[in-house]
Order: structure tokens, then C-alpha cells, then sequence
DNA sequence: AAATTATGACTCC
DNA sequence: TGGAGTCCCTAATT
């Protein structure tokens, strides 16, 4: 980073390594602060303000041997300590241990309104976790008033109690060769677990027999965006790819049929070439929906396996369409969203361009859109405006949504979208998971919870982590009918099961998880997983909350995940 | 162990 | 309208 040439600092070159030095391993003595690093930090404070105090207008040192060479701008080091973020001073952006301290230069990250930090962003200290319903819109309608008489009733009052998949079961460990995108449930076959990766391969998994896995890496070159399972029962299952093609595929050989390719001419350039996204299908026609990156969307009869008409334009032209979904109640109803910022209505049947039935109108792209599962009368999006969006009622005021939940899932590159996806369990409609972006310090290790809201108030109904699980779980499913939790986080995939006694803590200690598959070549650094065992150490006499340990700059705890149930 | 890389949307001109 | 530059808590690799 080229910087305007100062003049040769005064210090000495052996303070000035010291400081450099100090300088370079700032943020990582920070992150592995030990109990005992208050004091270091203190020292180290008192230090810097010893260099800055010593002369001020010496704050950068100009390394100055290539400037002899050749005469090039002088590569210079600041010593002051500059907010990586928005390169002012006087304060600094970035992890101290496993809290991350903003810079108050930029809007909260959370809201994305200005004035204050995500640290103490309203929305994060109202529901404590960044969730927070908007208040409900007063413009009823009429569809709302017969909504609420006719078929409100049909729904059960009491709403039975939330069944959280908090504690890792089984887990594959880098099972995969890149980021998993996707995630599916056999429909029938109750633990067989569907994924898609960054790279196109694709993995079968029966989590009830730990070692069946299976991963096939030549049916799609490159990111398989959906998986759907074949409903006449044929064995067979769908998926869509960013190499441009639709394959249907035998679970039992993994033997694909290409079933659609919208790339007939293959590669002239990236400006041309066309991915799938958003796949479904409409059991009713045996029809297979799919969109590409530039706004179109195409069918295909699932019987003839031919295209059928062409392809209609549904999002702006040029934009991604990235999510489809038919409704499960009248699969002609087609819900569409995009790069676009819009989510839409569609009916099927009539499909041209401009004849959406309604547009939903976003902040930002929609990562997805969903009817609910059962009555098919809900609508929730997940935008990158760090909003999960609710609409009540399809039949009501689409104009604006019901609710919107201010939700930590804003991050467009490096990992798959996030998704809110619905719990197909809940009869009442109203409980979802999602992973969550923004890190929380837990016991000195920064981890990133997958959240449980409950969609009809926008609470935060709990927060589930496992110590081992670093790295972020943008993809997540609920079982169909099991309460079992499938998270795909990096390369692995995670099989979640309920605690078996959330209130007692009696036997907390003795809940074992089945055991992870590791690849030989990781077992080394998957050690705290294959000792995870017996040993309750690290709870206390109580048994409740597990003992703060040293952080180690790996885990907090050894053991066993824990789930907050908040509120 | 720091640097590198893959990588997508958005803003600005 | 499109290309260059920017961005923020990534994760794996060297």
C-alpha cells in the first residue's frame, strides 16, 4: 500500500522492529488472549502510547533501499495504529480475543442504519441476538378479515412447543472438496441426506449408518445449486448446476441423465454462459422449474424429459433469477426471486414476461423465497439486507411484509448464500432456521450460531453452537418428519438432534455424540472430536454450565454443544 | 505464520 | 450501460 513519502523516521532500527513486531502480532495474541493478557495488553498500550507521544509526526517509517535502487515511491510502515476498516486513527476495527470491535466511521452492519455500531445496534440489545420484529402494518384488508374468520380457525390455537435441534449427532468432517451449497432429505428414506458442493460433487449420505456415505463428482462440473427429489417415486433425483445443466440421477448407481442444457454452443466467454438456479418441481404437471443467471426461466416435463416452450423472461433482464418455489398447496403458484431485489408471484400457467401477479419489492437481493410448507399461505424471503421478510398471508396486502426481522446473514462471496428455511414440521408456520454471519464470543472463541426465529413475532427462540464448528453454517435443513437438523458449514456436513433433557442437567454429561468421519489426512487436527468422550471436566459440580477454559485459540470447551434457549 | 486465493454485489463514473 | 475499484467478522492453502 503505497503511501506518500515522509522523512527516515529517528528511531532506532532495533526499536522499530520491536514496535513492527509488535504491531504484527497485535491481532493474533489478541485472538488467543490468555486469562492473563489484560496485564499484557496494558503494557503493550502503554508502550504504544510511548511511541506516539515520542514524536508524533514519526509515525511512519519509510524503508527506503528500493527507493535507491530504482526511484520508485517509497514503501512506507505505519506506526500508528490505523482502523483497518476506514483507515482513520484513534481507534481500530477488528477482533480483540473473540469480540469484534467495529468502526464507529462505518453504519451498524446489523441494521444498516448509522448512528451507532452493530455492537449496540437497538435490534441486537432489544432481542439480544440481532433479532427484532418490525411492528406489525395496521392496513388490513378485507382477504385479511376473511383470512382471519374462514381459515384462521382451521389453524390450532395452542401452538405446541418448539423442538430444537440443538446438540450435534453425527457429523462428516471436509467430506466434501469445497463449500456445500445444497442440502436435500430423501423423502421417503428417513436418514438420507442429499448435498451439493461448490465444485459439482455431489454426496449421499445415511447418517443412520454412519460409514454409507458416497460422493460423486462427475455428474456437474461446477456448483450444484438445488436438489430435488423425483416425486413419481422412480428412485431418481434432480439437480441444477451452475454448469448449465439439469441432471436426473439414480440414487442407487449415481448414473446421471442430463435432462436440460442451456449452454448447447459451450463456452465463449463468461459473458454468455448461462447457469441454473432455483430449481423445483410441480408434482401435479410433472413439471421441472428452473431459472438462469440472466432473468429467464425454463420448464421441463419431467415424463418426456423434453423443454418445454421458451424460455420467459421473469426478472430483470441480465439479473439472476436465484430461487423458485411452487406452492405446495396449488403448485401452479410460483414464487420467484433474484439479483433483481425483487421476489414474485407467478401463475404458471400464464407465464409471460411483465405478468407477475405481485412483486415484492427488497432492500437488496433476495437470497431466497418460500411459501410455508403446509398451508402454502405464507411467504418469507431472505434478503442481503440482513432481513428475513414475512408476508402473513398470500391472499392479503402484499404491498409491504407483515414483518421484517432484522437478522446477521449479509455476506455476498466466499460463502453460499444464506437461506431462512421453514421447520416443515411446525403446524403453525411460524419456526425457521437460518445460520447467522456475525460472530458471538463464547467462553473467548468466536463462533456463529445457526438461529431458530419464531417468524410470527420475529423472537429469537434459540441459538445453537457446537464448540468444534468454527466456520460459519450458511446452509441448513430441517427434517421432514424427524426433529433432526441437517447443517452443511465449509466442507462438512453436521447432523443436529434435541437435547435429550433441555431442563435437567442431570445427565447432561453423559449425551455422546455418535462419532465423526474424519479423512485420514485431517484426523490430526480433528483430535478434540475423537476424544470427545466421558470426560465431564469441564462441567461444573451443577452440572448446568460448562467451565470457562483457557482459550487455546482453537476451542473454548472440550465437550458438548450447547443450545440457548432464549426468552 | 503472513500472504494468497477464490470470489459476488454494489458504487461510481 | 459497463468496467474498475471497493468491501466488512471467510476458509483453506502455501
Amino acid at each position: 500500500m503505497p503511501r506518500p513519502p515522509t522523512k527516515n523516521s529517528s528511531s532506532s532500527a532495533a526499536s522499530r522492529s520491536r514496535i513492527l513486531l509488535h504491531g504484527a502480532s497485535d491481532s493474533d495474541s489478541d485472538r488467543s488472549s490468555s486469562p492473563s493478557s489484560s496485564e499484557a495488553e496494558a503494557e503493550e498500550e502503554e508502550e504504544e502510547e510511548v511511541v506516539s507521544s515520542e514524536d508524533e509526526k514519526e509515525e511512519e517509517v519509510v524503508i527506503g533501499n528500493e527507493e535507491d535502487k530504482k526511484k520508485k515511491a517509497p514503501i512506507t510502515i505505519s506506526l500508528k495504529k490505523i482502523c483497518k476498516v476506514c483507515k482513520g486513527t484513534g481507534h481500530q476495527a477488528g477482533f480483540q480475543g473473540a469480540t469484534y470491535i467495529d468502526c464507529p466511521m462505518k453504519p451498524c452492519y446489523l441494521c444498516k442504519k448509522p448512528g451507532h455500531t452493530t455492537m449496540s445496534c437497538p435490534h441486537r440489545v432489544a432481542m439480544e441476538h440481532g433479532v427484532v420484529p418490525a411492528s406489525r402494518r395496521n392496513n388490513q384488508t378485507s382477504m385479511d378479515y376473511v383470512f382471519d374468520r374462514q381459515l384462521k380457525t382451521e389453524i390450532p390455537k395452542i401452538k405446541p412447543a418448539f423442538v430444537i435441534p440443538s446438540q450435534v449427532d453425527c457429523g462428516l468432517i471436509k467430506f466434501h472438496s469445497r463449500r456445500i451449497t445444497s442440502l436435500e432429505f430423501h423423502p421417503t428414506q428417513d436418514n438420507v441426506l442429499l448435498s451439493g458442493d461448490k465444485k459439482g460433487q455431489l454426496g449421499i449420505w445415511d447418517y443412520g449408518k454412519l460409514h454409507e456415505k458416497m460422493v460423486y463428482d462427475s455428474i456437474h462440473s461446477c456448483i450444484v445449486n438445488n436438489i430435488k427429489f423425483n416425486s413419481n417415486g422412480e428412485g431418481t433425483f434432480y439437480t441444477s448446476s451452475s454448469d448449465g445443466t439439469i441432471c436426473c440421477t439414480d440414487l442407487e448407481t449415481g448414473i446421471p441423465l442430463v435432462l436440460l442444457d442451456v449452454n448447447p454452443n459451450g463456452w465463449n466467454g463468461a459473458a454468455t454462459w448461462r447457469m441454473l438456479y432455483g430449481m423445483d418441481n410441480n408434482p401435479d404437471r410433472g413439471l421441472l422449474l428452473v431459472a438462469d443467471n440472466f432473468g429467464y426461466l425454463y420448464m421441463v416435463d419431467g415424463r418426456s424429459k423434453t423443454k418445454i416452450g421458451e424460455p420467459v423472461l421473469i426478472h430483470k433482464k441480465g439479473s439472476k433469477v436465484v430461487g423458485l418455489h411452487c406452492n405446495p398447496a396449488q403448485p401452479d403458484l410460483l414464487l420467484s426471486c433474484g439479483n433483481d431485489h425483487f421476489a414474485r408471484i407467478w401463475d404458471a400457467r400464464r407465464l409471460v414476461g411483465e405478468s407477475s401477479l405481485a412483486s415484492l419489492s427488497h432492500g437488496r437481493v433476495v437470497n431466497s423465497a418460500y411459501f410455508s410448507p403446509r398451508t402454502g399461505n405464507k411467504i418469507m424471503t431472505t434478503s442481503q439486507d440482513n432481513r428475513i421478510r414475512v408476508w402473513d398471508s398470500i391472499f392479503g396486502n402484499l404491498d409491504s411484509p407483515s414483518r421484517e426481522i432484522v437478522h446477521s446473514h449479509d455476506f455476498n462471496r466466499h460463502l453460499t448464500p444464506f437461506r431462512a428455511e421453514w421447520d416443515p414440521k411446525d403446524p403453525s408456520e411460524s419456526l425457521v432456521v437460518i445460520g447467522r454471519y456475525i460472530s458471538k464470543n463464547y467462553n473467548g472463541v468466536a463462533l456463529h450460531p445457526i438461529d431458530f426465529v419464531d417468524i410470527s413475532t420475529g423472537k429469537l427462540v434459540a441459538e445453537v453452537i457446537e464448540p468444534e464448528i468454527t466456520t460459519i453454517s450458511p446452509v441448513n435443513k430441517l427434517h421432514p418428519r424427524d426433529d433432526v437438523l441437517a447443517s452443511g458449514s465449509s466442507r462438512s456436513l453436521f447432523i443436529w438432534r434435541p437435547r435429550e433433557e433441555d431442563d435437567s442437567s442431570r445427565h447432561q454429561h453423559e449425551q455422546k455424540s455418535k462419532g465423526f468421519l474424519v479423512p485420514k489426512a485431517e484426523k490430526k487436527s480433528r483430535r478434540k472430536f475423537d476424544q470427545e468422550s466421558d470426560d465431564d471436566s469441564d462441567l461444573d459440580p451443577k452440572g448446568k454450565k460448562p467451565k470457562q477454559k483457557k482459550f487455546n485459540g482453537k476451542t473454548a470447551q472440550n465437550g458438548k454443544s450447547k443450545v440457548k434457549i432464549v426468552g
